[in-house]
DNA sequence: ATGGTCGGTGTCCGA
């Protein structure tokens, strides 16, 4: 079984790359984050042909939201809400195999990396704490469980193209890598990507748009993830980082992570 | 220290 994340940064305007991702890697599980449209206008129609004919959605107007796309069937479909907000940031699927899908777009947390003057930073804590009690309270060591999406945090040194000048720069500040490793830790949760990839290489997943030369300077950050629960471990079978997603005309600034279970 | 670029029922806001 493979299953891809990635944030599209607007399906409706990037449904050509979809289509061209799931031709490069017939995947069988697409997550999104951020397709930015509501529910009705979710172009279902068109990702059907593509060989989806199992979708789950949960968008909003303008911000957000989040999909998994699916050539299997799902058993049963489930959202909810995080930090008292009606944000469209998580959905999760069973598939009927019992093995559990969970799609997430953590908030990115604004510029200011300072909880008490900036509310976005301080609303992107407060989720990661309430994932971890979440995984906390749901802790099953035999429990079949992928989550994946846009966690907007590059835990590892190697995860960004500068450890030292990217520690007051939000998505890896310390407060935030010791938030998304306290909530690995809840779940357990194993990062699939670098069981494969080794820690010690630099691996990226994220590009600004700002940069120039975006593949020459390589300023990039790892803030896409799947990660798979001790029982998928034994399944684990391949990992990789999309790059030349990044690279395709009117690109999205993320780059699909693709992992690859033996099922 | 600054500004750079995307997307969206946009001319600001979030990333």
């Amino acid at each position: 079984m493979r299953i891809v994340t990635w944030n599209i940064n607007s399906v409706r305007l990037r449904i050509g790359h979809l289509r061209r991702l799931a031709e490069l890697t017939d995947a069988d599980i697409i997550c999104l984050q951020e397709t930015k449209v509501i529910d009705a206008l979710f172009p279902h129609e068109t990702i059907n042909e593509m060989g989806y004919p199992h979708r789950a959605v949960h968008g909003m107007k303008s911000y957000n939201g989040v999909a998994i796309l699916s050539r299997l069937p799902f058993a049963e479909v489930q959202t909810r809400g995080w930090c008292r907000r009606r944000d469209c940031r998580h959905i999760q699927v069973t598939l009927e195999s019992g093995i559990e899908v969970h799609n997430f777009y953590i908030p990115a947390g604004g510029d200011e990396p300072d909880p008490a003057v900036n509310d976005k930073f301080a609303h992107k804590l407060a989720f990661l704490r309430a994932m971890a009690g979440w995984w906390r309270g749901r802790r099953d060591s035999g429990a079949q469980r992928i989550v994946a999406g846009d966690f907007n945090v590059a835990p590892l040194e190697t995860d960004v193209w500068s450890h030292k000048q990217l520690l007051k720069i939000v998505s890896h500040t310390p407060v935030e890598v010791d938030l998304l490793t306290a909530m690995q830790r809840a779940g357990p949760w194993i990062d699939a990507v670098r069981e494969i990839i080794p820690p010690e290489e630099k691996l990226y997943s994220w590009w600004s748009y700002r940069t120039k030369e975006w593949p020459g300077s390589d300023r990039g950050r790892r803030l896409d993830h799947v990660w798979i629960s001790e029982a998928l471990k034994p399944k684990l079978n391949g990992a990789e980082i999309l790059r030349e997603v990044r690279g395709w005309d009117r690109p999205s600034d993320h780059a699909p992570v693709m992992v690859t279970l033996d099922l």
